[in-house]
RNA sequence: GGGCGGCUAGCUCAGCUGGGAGAGCGCCAGCUUGACAUGCUGGAGGUCGGGGGUUCGAAACCCUCGCCGCCCACCA
């Protein structure tokens, strides 16, 4: 067995094994309970991020966590086509070329995202693979695949049956250059300087009234004037006409109590065609709607000079003769938020445009219903209420893009103007039987197919064996970003086509950032490759690190240390493998557990401890707190069962002692299963080195049985051997005395057993009798501390545990104290007072 | 504008329902200790963001202020 533990050498073998004999492969047939896993499709615009690694690490840990605990599990992969934003990453690629979508035509534009396709879903499998992620790929599921095509125009036509599908023309977010409206979730929002200007208009029949704008463009298409009614300045106002400077047009003046009387003058421009307040605003009082802008962002008003300018260009042309005028009253700095398009940057242009909408209130309303009844649980708890309060403010959704990419809306017509709407393509006009049909242009919102995504994947709307047996599924793990955009979406069309909530459980998991504190993100080069961290630490530390950090209450930055520190734990797990089994005959002991009779202190407290250490991690899984699984294993290991066990025990180990193996033995065979779902490789590696037949780590038993090895009692002395092992290292260090010889004497109280270990641990001679040499040592008063050992240290730690003593006695001497507060606190302070007491006895002694 | 999270050791973070301030890394000192120098031993380092309050007792609960971050929102 190599003397280090070799990440690289040790992965390579294991992920193909497990898949080679079907470990991940889920079987509905089965009669054990089943636990499914839905993994949230990465978007095929690129490779995976640390935040992939994070989620996957805690998938897995689950995955493995549920078939160990006897579950049916299935963990289904797949991704996204991610429409918009692949469409975006192509024409990125594009323009490196020099080249546009459009010079290329639909037909080479498709075949370039097919390759992509191909090229990016090998990688993220690939890395998902290096992950460890126990996915069954018989199942690997694709957004755009034929199946899930389907999936997707069934929801379609469904939602169209029930009249919840309708087209209609309303002021959408436009994004000029992906020529698409996006919806309200997809933009965001920016901080921008602006200037705003105060412009003129005069009113007809005299007198005039000044408005507040950021957009003066957009003046070209006002149609109204709007005030708030009960505001007294401009009540003789209403009802008047003001004229349109640059233009001529008439407007009417209007009272709306959307107004804020307090922004600006107090008066509104009101342009319908561009801007959504002012759109509902030329509803409620019948204002013309112009459009002033082309889909390219570029102004549209034909007769005027301003036609075809980009906006802003417009913008300063406007100022200027307005100001030529006189018409600019004044000009301010100000800084507001401009929506952006999310996956292009792009600054959103509100307009009026006919797309597909999809009702929500019925769906909104039984996923609140189901929140209601506590079918969904969130953690942590407080995202419940980001859910909700989304939810109850939820409009109709925007379900159509403009795009190339995506699934095309089943929405068909006849040269008669006859609309058909269907799964399947329909080669005749329904009513007409007219022939051809042209399909509408449109694309579905790429998080329209992602809501599908727990139950499309298993067949649906098929009766499949799979949507029998698997749905729904158990838990969804997520960044909180996308809890609105996707989470919410699978609650409600789950609850709608499935009629139960997809998943009980959600975890929402923190966000990893660079060191600095800034976003981890390919273009400001903040980013990390999980593949670099992988080959340099191994993907146990990656997944030890993520599982630690993942559920944390704020984002974190990342440490690579951390992540180092992690390896060096596989390293010590390895190392104190390597020592258990260079046991004389432990090859040989096939059978553990004769460590039954359990004479040893040392033995009984590992086996204590062991069995307390169990039942954090089980907890801390259970209760998606996985650092403090993790914390519980780590610390387990190295600073009890390393630290202090195997140092017991190794003269034992090495004398060929059956009951030190039979312990050791059963330690490490528990804490592999127990670590297995954090770090799967290093512990099916060692796992396997262990003597007997054995099959894979993966599908043994979770340890549930341990409870019976909780011991108080060794617990208990254990602690006073630990106690004295480290004052007398204390005190040899503070002499510089060498780190071995010298003598303990026992005294009265000491139990031999306690004695006779300390001796061993601390590298002593244990003696009888009190006058015998001049060292050492100590616990609890029972031992004597010799003389001529006296020192600065000692002195300083006598001070300090006098002002403890002190601090704990005035709280003893305080009658409140001791009246309310409850027995249990005031003994156990009692007890403190004169541990503390013996303890500078003990240290004053000469 | 509303809501949420964070502010704990030099750094990155734990501290759950209020009762002795923790870990990892870093730092200092000492160790070729028959698993591991990816290690071992000892140690330094914190008025738990500021200020009030509740309580016998507050890092934890309440109020308030200050920064940092996120989400939501139709004040042009």
């Amino acid at each position: 067995m190599p003397k280090a533990f070799d990440p690289q050498a040790v992965e390579a073998g294991w992920y193909a094994r497990w898949e080679a004999d079907r470990l991940f492969v889920a079987d509905p047939a089965s009669d054990r309970e089943k636990f499914a896993l839905a993994f949230p499709p990465p978007n095929i615009t690129g490779e995976l991020h640390m935040g992939h690694a994070l989620q996957t690490a805690v998938y897995d840990l689950l995955a493995r966590y549920r078939r160990m605990t006897g579950y049916e599990v299935l963990f289904l992969p797949g991704y996204d086509h991610a429409a918009i934003a692949t469409q975006n990453v192509i024409e990125k690629q594009l323009a490196r070329e020099g080249a546009t979508k459009e010079e290329l035509g639909r037909e080479k534009f498709d075949a370039r995202v097919n390759a992509w396709y191909e090229q990016v879903g090998a990688t993220i499998i690939n890395q998902l693979r290096l992950l460890g992620a126990s996915m069954d790929w018989t199942r690997l599921r694709f957004t755009m695949d034929s199946r899930y095509y389907r999936s997707v125009m069934t929801a379609f036509v469904v939602f169209y049956e029930k009249g919840w599908i309708y087209r209609a023309p309303r002021i959408v977010n436009w994004c000029p250059h992906d020529r698409s409206a996006i919806s309200d979730l997809e933009v965001e929002w920016r901080e921008h300087q602006d200037t705003l200007y105060f412009i003129r208009y005069p009113v007809k029949g005299g007198g005039e009234v000044t408005i507040a704008t950021v957009r003066p463009e957009t003046m070209l298409a006002d149609t109204g004037v709007a005030v708030n009614p009960s505001d007294p300045r401009y009540r003789d106002l209403v009802g008047h006409t003001a004229i349109l400077p640059l233009v001529g047009r008439e407007l009417p003046i209007v009272a709306d109590e959307a107004v804020e009387k307090d922004f600006g003058t107090g008066a509104l421009k009101v342009t319908p065609g561009h801007d959504a307040l002012d759109y509902e605003i030329g509803q409620r009082h019948g204002l013309e709607i112009i459009d002033s802008m082309n889909l390219d962002g570029s102004m549209h008003v034909p007769g005027l000079p301003y036609d075809g300018m980009l906006a802003l260009e417009a913008r300063n042309k406007i100022v200027d003769e307005l100001k030529a005028q006189d018409l600019i009253v004044k000009e301010e700095p100000y800084v507001h938020q401009v929506g952006h398009c999310d996956r292009c940057g792009f600054v959103i242009e509100p307009l009026i445009s006919e797309q597909w909408w999809l009702r929500m209130e019925e769906m909104r309303d039984k996923a609140l219903a189901a929140s209601q009844a506590g079918e969904v649980r969130w953690h942590p708890e407080r995202y419940e209420r980001t859910y909700l309060d989304w939810l109850r403010g939820l409009r109709d959704w925007n379900i159509g893009r403009q795009l190339w990419l995506g699934h095309r809306v089943p929405v068909y017509r006849c040269e008669n103007g006859h609309q058909i709407v269907a799964v399947d393509p329909p080669s005749e006009c329904s009513e007409c039987g007219g022939t051809p049909l042209t399909q509408d242009p449109d694309v579905l919102d790429t998080w329209f197919s992602s809501a599908l995504w727990p139950y499309a994947t298993l067949g649906w709307p098929d009766e499949t064996e799979d949507l029998e047996a698997f749905y729904p599924t158990d838990i969804n793990c997520t960044a909180r970003e996308i809890i609105n955009l996707w989470v919410s979406r699978m609650i409600m069309t789950g609850l709608e086509f499935m009629g139960e909530v997809p998943f009980a459980d959600i975890a929402i998991h923190c966000i990893v950032q660079a060191a600095d504190g800034r976003r981890m993100s390919k273009s400001l080069g903040t980013g990390i490759d999980p593949r670099d961290l992988i080959s340099k630490y191994g993907a146990d530390a990656l997944r030890a690190w993520a599982t630690s950090v993942a559920m944390s209450s704020q984002d974190v930055r990342f440490d690579e240390s951390r992540v180092e520190g992690y390896r060096r734990f596989c390293n010590k797990l390895w190392n104190a493998t390597r020592l258990v089994l260079s046991s004389p005959g432990y090859e040989t002991a096939a059978t553990p557990g004769t460590f039954e009779a359990r004479e040893h202190l040392e033995d009984r407290w590992i086996l204590s401890r062991l069995s307390a250490a169990a039942r954090d991690i089980t907890d801390g899984i259970e209760g998606f707190t996985f650092q403090d699984s993790i914390n519980a294993a780590y610390g387990f290991t190295w600073n009890e069962f390393c630290d202090w066990y195997l140092e017991a025990v190794k003269e034992r180990l090495r004398d060929g002692d059956v009951a030190a193996q039979d312990v050791a033995h059963f330690c490490l065979d528990n804490l592999f299963r127990l670590l297995h779902p954090f770090m799967p490789f290093v512990t099916e590696e060692l796992w396997s080195r262990l003597p007997g037949d054995r099959d894979y780590l993966m599908r043994t038993e979770w340890p549930t049985q341990l409870g019976r090895f909780l011991d108080p009692g060794a617990e208990e002395e254990f602690q006073d051997v630990m106690t004295i092992v480290e004052e007398v290292r204390g005190h040899r260090q503070n002499s510089g005395a060498p780190p071995r010889g010298g003598q303990i004497h026992l005294e009265g109280g000491v139990s031999h057993t306690v004695a006779n270990l300390a001796a061993r641990l601390a590298h002593l001679e244990l003696v009888h009798t009190l006058d015998k040499g001049t060292p050492l040592a100590a616990a609890d008063g029972k031992v004597s501390f010799p003389a001529g050992a006296r020192d600065a240290k000692r002195d300083k730690e006598i001070k300090k545990l006098e002002s403890d003593l002190a601090r704990i006695q005035a709280k003893l001497a305080n009658s409140n104290f001791v009246s309310k507060a409850p027995q249990e606190v005031v003994d156990e302070t009692q007890q403190r007072a004169d541990a503390l007491e013996a303890a500078i006895t003990r240290l004053k002694l000469e």
